[in-house]
DNA sequence: ACATTAAGCGATA
DNA sequence: TATCGCTTAATGT
């Protein structure tokens, strides 16, 4: 925010920003322009919230760059980690799910770039071609994800859960490396945890026990899946009674 | 089949 | 040096 009250940034925003971003891919030059136009650009440093849960739903997101975890917290006080959110997603969008304020708490996993508007604007934006479907889209995948975890929780144990949750973590966000592909960002034995209503000591115990079979490579906040069938295997191991 | 408690170690800031 | 992330063993449900 500048002293004129305008709401554009230091540099005119590059229209290539938003030019592969799916909500926006189909638009032409001159409506990215106008869109960026009406954005805000900032970056957040890595474990700072974007906007927190219950508070007024006066801006919605696209995430440039970095990751996004969404958190919720229960009665009991603890934290409860929803899904993360790649770049080219847009987020906090509150209006989409009928709602004035967000439903969940936003924390940057790593730093992190987003563009955000005001609300106000979110009517107007079906109006340009792709977007509404596209977030139909967005919700869509991010409720069915939510849904098969409910079922997850319910019916699969410890184990396969937290497997199920290190493959969706390396399929959606997923680093190509030496050997093997690595969450593209930092998490620790907690987050895991937190993902998989386990404690982090139990998910400790199976990356240390996936780590002598070379399934995974892990060290401090960072996880290398070297062997993701055989992990597709544990989580679709049935449970023993 | 899990969670909890406790102790200790190396990495990081 | 203090805190954090992590591991492991022992014990509890």
């Amino acid at each position: 925010m500048t002293t004129d009250g305008s709401t554009r940034t230091l540099p005119r925003l590059d229209e290539s920003l938003l030019l592969h971003m799916p909500p926006f891919s189909r638009l032409k030059r001159e409506q990215i322009r106008q869109i960026l136009d009406l954005a805000v650009s900032r970056r957040y440093p890595e474990g700072v919230a974007v906007f927190e849960e219950g508070g007024e739903a006066d801006r919605f997101f696209i995430l440039l760059d970095g990751y996004i975890r969404v958190i919720r917290i229960t009665e009991t006080g603890e934290q409860i980690i929803a899904l993360h959110i790649p770049p080219g997603q847009l987020f906090g969008i509150a209006k989409a799910l009928g709602r004035t304020t967000y439903p969940a708490t936003a924390i940057t996993a790593s730093e992190s770039l987003a563009l955000s508007w005001p609300m106000q604007l979110w009517d107007s934006f079906p109006a340009y071609d792709g977007f509404a479907t596209e977030t139909y889209k967005t919700v869509g995948t991010r409720m069915g994800e939510m849904n098969n975890r409910i079922v997850e929780m319910a019916t699969q144990q410890v184990e396969q859960r937290v497997a199920s949750a290190l493959l969706r973590l390396v399929n959606q966000t997923g680093r190509k490396v030496e050997d093997g592909i690595e969450v593209d960002f930092p998490i620790t034995r907690q987050d895991l945890s937190e993902l998989t209503a386990t404690t982090l000591h139990t998910v400790s115990r199976l990356l240390s026990a996936w780590e002598k079979d070379g399934l995974v490579k892990s060290r401090r906040k960072r996880i290398v899946v070297c062997d993701p069938h055989a992990l597709v295997l544990i989580s679709h191991h049935a449970p023993k009674a």
